[in-house]
Order: structure tokens, then C-alpha cells, then sequence
DNA sequence: GTTGAAAAAATATTGAG
DNA sequence: CTCAATATTTTTTCAAC
């Protein structure tokens, strides 16, 4: 589906709130609150906005915790890995990665002593993994909500960051 | 602030669907409206529930790659460090963390080339980095919505995964 | 702390142009 | 995309349990 800076516009507003009234959206963006009720509805169905969602504070449901765990997965075993991965409880998600690890995932624990269940009694325990990696998280210095959704501009493309040129040619991992 | 099997029950509802009506939230936990409007307000108030918030595809958005950065900083300058990490377009979240890396972030970009820029022009630039790692995201297997909130049994300590004895003593890293 | 009811305000939805 | 009418939801209040 094609966005135009006016679906960006109202997608921009829902992420930061979604409770942002129709007709406040239209206020902000100039246009009828039908039209945006129309618009939303058109990204709700192109899947562009795939929710709408509390966020909840992890730690005001107990969860003190919480860890980035990468592991080694065994040759033949992934598909088997990720299926069961997905099941314990605390894992809230899994990726598939290049670098040191094959899978990069965020587990959520109650306490330290919960991580270690999980880590072993449910996760070295499954077996297929060669070895893993717990990097538990200290601190969370930034942690936006989405992703950032450029204004203005039609076209993206060309100013990932401030700068942009730069002519090194491999792509980055272990310097 | 004290949570209690209704509370939790009616954070599982928005935070699962946000849009939930009061009425029916009210109609599947079998209390009033009155209640639930009044519950949630506290819930919002004791910053138990943070937000509202519509969660976008990135690729909708043009953003086809995401990773994750291990970044390993120089003594004596993790305030410098952090502080301008997350002015970085692209980094939505910086976390300080234990193990072979003393930062983990999470960048989005349009494509290999930006994550590319982001990763020198910006980040390895400013210095203050003895190495770097970019786990590139190839698939997401299971991203769930915000974290599992146990129904039913008031106390959640004691059932991290499905079993809960285990007594090994080190907390596991580097297996 | 919860309920039920009820009225007012705000919001969402729909249909015609 | 807009306007205007309609339907739904939220908010607020209050007496009662």
C-alpha cells in the first residue's frame, strides 16, 4: 500500500496515542474527521496498523527482569528450536539473526531466580542449542514507541541518519 | 500499586485491544462499567498503563531491515555514550546490559545501505566504542504484545515456566 | 469499593453530494 | 473529500448497598 504524508500524518498521531479522537486528528491535519476516519480504516485493512495496544509497565506486573538471550542453534534443528522457543512462557520474542547468534531473544522474568528456570529448565533443556548467551538488561536508557514516522518529505529514502555518503564497502559485524 | 485479578484482567483486554469498549470489558470480567472506567483511570494515574498506542508495520513504512547492536564502551564513557546514541535516527531502543556487551540496541532502517550509514557515519563516529556487533534481523518468529499477564492466581511468583524446582547456583552465561 | 441508573458530552459511523 | 445526520461510547453524577 502506497502512504502519502497525510497517512503517515495520522499514523504518526495513533502511534504516540491511540486515543487521539478522529475529529482532533482532523483538527491537526487539516482535513474532515471522516476523511481520516476513512483513511484509518484503509491502513487498518492494508495491515498497516496492525493494533491498537496498552502498553503495561512490566514491572507494575511484577516483572523485575527482563533479557536479551542470543543462542546457537545445532544445523538441522532450527525449525524445532523456534517452534518450542515460542512456548515458555516469558519469551515475548524471537528472531532469527546473522552474527554470533542464530537466535536473539527477549525473555521477561519475574525474578532472577524465574530467568534461570527458564534458561535451564525450559530452554537448555529442549536441547539443539550449541550454546547461549543471557544478556541481562541493566537499564533501559531509551526505548521509543514504534518506529519513528518521517513528516513532510514524500520520499524517505536518503537521510537515514544526519549524515550521508560514506563509501565503505563491507557491511559491518566484529570490528 | 497492588494489582488484583480484576485489575490484571482488564489490562489483559486493552492491552491485547486497546479499543476495547469499557461496556464490554465490563461485560466479560462480569462487573459495571462504572468500575472499569474508574479502575482503568487508576491504573493510568498509578502509571501501571503508559500508553495508548497503534503499532504500525515497519515495512509499511519503508523500513525492510532491523537489528540488533552489541556495542562494547570504552571505560569512562557511558554517559557521553548513551546520551547520543539515542538522538540517532533509526535507534529506537538503548538498553545497558551484562555480558559480552555493555550496550544492546535495536535499529530500524530502509535498507541495508542506511543501516550501513547508521552504523558508520553515526555510531562509530562519535567513538567511544571498543567494538561493535550488528545481528541482523532475517525473520521474526513470535513478537508478542507487551508481556504475558497471568489470569486467574493472584500470585504470580512460583510458575515461570511450567516446571519450578531446578537448583543450579550460577545464573548462567556463556554456556 | 462496588453497583445501577440515567443524563450529558464527546466521539464514531454512515450516507448523500 | 466534505457535510450533516445518526448511532455508539464515554463521562459524570448520585443514591444505595
Amino acid at each position: 500500500m502506497e502512504l502519502d504524508d497525510t497517512d503517515r500524518a495520522i499514523l504518526r498521531l495513533l502511534q504516540e496515542d491511540a486515543r487521539t479522537p478522529f475529529s482532533e486528528i482532523a483538527r491537526r491535519i487539516d482535513m474532515s474527521s471522516a476523511t481520516v476516519h476513512d483513511r484509518v480504516g484503509r491502513l487498518e485493512e492494508a495491515g498497516v496498523i496492525e493494533g491498537y495496544h496498552a502498553r503495561v509497565d512490566p514491572k507494575a506486573l511484577g516483572y523485575d527482569v527482563s533479557a536479551f538471550v542470543g543462542l546457537r542453534v545445532e544445523q538441522g534443528r532450527e525449525e524445532d528450536a523456534l517452534e518450542r522457543l515460542r512456548e515458555i512462557d516469558g519469551i515475548t520474542e524471537v528472531h532469527l539473526t546473522t552474527g554470533e547468534y542464530d537466535v536473539v531473544m527477549r525473555v521477561h522474568a519475574p525474578d532472577i531466580d524465574d530467568l534461570r528456570e527458564i534458561m535451564f529448565d525450559n530452554v537448555a533443556q529442549m536441547g539443539g542449542f550449541a550454546r547461549s548467551q543471557t544478556m541481562i538488561i541493566l537499564g533501559t536508557d531509551y526505548d521509543a514507541v514504534g518506529v519513528p514516522i518521517p513528516e513532510g518529505d514524500d520520499s524517505m529514502k536518503e537521510s537515514p541518519g544526519e549524515f550521508g555518503e560514506g563509501t565503505r564497502s563491507d557491511s559491518g559485524s566484529e570490528r
